[in-house]
DNA sequence: AATGAATGAGCCTTCATTCAT
DNA sequence: TATGAATGAAGGCTCATTCAT
């Protein structure tokens, strides 16, 4: 299963990890306070993981302050201690959460694989991550309101990365060499979508794994992106 | 241009039209109660305008009752003559654009086109459509977190539309006859985020026409949909 | 059945039959304007049944001049062709309802009854009419908080009345000679408590009909509570 | 005097110390949330205070919970630190008072005393206590219409508790065996309305003492208003 | 670090009353 | 007279943030 291409956590070890390298980082992508002790570290966790279920369940406004706290177990003082405000939380979850997404496609992609099965592969990865962690599709759809640069960068780095993708795929000759920006966002919007309709909003009538619908789209871009032999 | 294929409104005039058969209407998508003078239908007017660029602006949160009066340039307590709650407005404007975006893209459509075409002609109309009405794009997406329903409900009714342009294009042997529902929220998708990128984030280094990105979507459509000859 | 004594209506019959004499009254009872067409009296009648009604089930401050309006069927605005304000038609109510109780309990008493007898039929009649008209009860009640004055004059008559009863009782050789205002206070207090439970509160295992009720409270009034030797 | 049996609180100290024991009670009469430190129940007392002369002083409706705070030197807000809503405090004040006027009563009574003293002593401690606490009757009676649960509870417990007098008078050889509930509810209206118009509405020109007042009252129910042959 | 009480700006909503038709 | 839209003051409540312990 490519399950376990998926990153099982909610991302909040990321940005535990980050955060280690915060003096050194010109840009700081976490906002969270450095915790110096063990039981600051336990706590930080404990706030990042009520706060990916509460937004993820609620949404950015109907999720409150104390409601976090409370889930975390901790007193309603003790938050700004850890973050400046509510938005830095939400900005430091996004980010996080972003850089996660990719994560977890980019490990789906072995040696050897084919431009075609390159992108499969990373719709499979997608498909499972997005059904295990709805709440961070959520998160990051909220951030168009809440966080907008965030939620820009997240799909233009995609979007990049797909292009990439692409022009790899050219340069092999497996894919035709006017791909561009244009495609990028296409195949971006097709995985997305899915993604949105299999994994978030899946009914239980819905008999397609993963796998299955990635080799549909697969077909859409195969018959459409490679090259007339 | 395509840009005539646009509504050139916000919604109101629909949403105007259609309290005006309310009685006929089994199931009123307006939630606005009908003023019964003229000068009434006028206050419903400008609250509906200013409305839609206040969600636009800022969100259904940050936007507030007071500020959106304001702007219309009414009293505060007027606006419960027309909505019973901000929560009313939100969801009639969210369901009347949501019609609107569908009828703009239709309205897209010429008889004697071709599957092809008709995609093409589809996509245009709505980077048409989003480009002139931003807020309508923004408003719709924040129905994710305000009214779930109308958001889940606008895509599906999207997504049921092109499978039906899929099929028609499968009967008249262009398209493929194995395209389900897989393939219509992949096309959705694209054009979607093409138009995220291409209409609501235009930056002004972009060369394209809209039929131009319309033309390169079309392709990867064509090379992958259509029949091997 | 005692229930004839009691006066069928709201009160507002009475009311508007104080409206007619409004300009030689020195001190008008009633605070509606003085309608001068047919209509206007049916607009009137409308207004005070339905205000009782309104106002005898959500109390005064869940009433609104909309709910009252709407119920009587008027448009909004109607209201104060006949009332200076909502404050006006509740003290209106008041004094008016005021006024009927104690007519329903005079027309009660027959010549020839005894100063028991008379105590016995007042409380009967009082009972029945309570039982009938619940909401007089609540509206009275509540001008404690709306009408003050009217509340404390309402008693006031009351324990007037029942003072000349006990006082007449005693010049009849029937009761003490030395009866006052407390005991006048007490029999009243008797009365509306016995009210309050058996009218008001009436529940359904309940056996005793109003006639025994006060025959029991006469009994109390005839020889206290204590055992003869 | 029997001034001494009255409690001579609001009733902010019985609810104060129904919380201390919280824990502990099956069904907690206060709806007020436990401060945790000293601080928070000094607050909660002036809450208490202050409301209760507010409530006393303007009736439910009139009194907001800004000129409560206001009152009790405390931040709007903060008013929310300890009752969910307006009507909760209201409902909690109305429960502990309800309480503590029977308590008073209860306190009046010393062993030894015959059935009829029994009565002259809860009736004297009443009024002393509707003398010096004249709100309490406010907000009980006001209770009718915010919480009529309590209005009715408070009414019948105290109509049960009389008529366990009475029984206990019955046994004794001192009442007759026929006194019921009926008898009761009418000897709580008298001493109810006796309190309204001697302790309540007391004008200057009384001249009788809440004493004097009692033993009147006790000489009806010891023999009623006849005269004897 | 942790705690929880305190703060107060700000928001949505109600509703008595007025006004123009 | 009747109508119903318009008005705006007022109120209850929320909640991010600060503070004292």
């Amino acid at each position: 299963m490519a399950q376990k291409a998926a990153n099982g956590a909610t991302g909040s070890e990321a940005l535990e990890d980050s955060i280690g390298s915060v003096a050194a980082d010109p840009e700081p992508i976490s906002e969270a306070k450095v915790p110096r002790t063990e039981r600051g570290r336990r706590t930080l966790r404990k706030l990042l993981d009520a706060s990916a279920i509460e937004f993820g369940e609620k949404g950015f406004h109907e999720a409150s302050v104390s409601s976090i706290t409370r889930r975390a177990g901790i007193a309603l003082g003790s938050f700004y201690t850890y973050f400046d405000s509510k938005d830095a939380l939400f900005r430091a979850l996004v980010r996080d959460m972003s850089e996660n997404v990719g994560t977890s496609a980019r490990a789906a992609i072995a040696d050897g694989m084919s431009a075609l099965e390159i992108e499969r592969a990373a719709l499979t990865a997608f498909l499972d991550f997005a059904s295990a962690h709805k709440e961070v599709y959520r998160i990051i759809d909220e951030a168009e309101f809440v966080d907008p640069a965030s939620f820009r960068d997240h799909y233009e780095t995609i979007a990049a990365r797909i292009g990439q993708r692409l022009h790899a795929g050219s340069q092999g000759g497996e894919f035709r060499q006017d791909l561009g920006e244009v495609e990028a966002w296409a195949v971006m919007g097709m995985n997305v979508f899915v993604g949105l309709r299999y994994a978030i909003w899946a009914s239980e009538t819905d008999t397609l794994s993963h796998d299955d619908i990635a080799a549909q789209v697969n077909r859409l871009l195969e018959r459409g992106a490679t090259r007339r032999s």
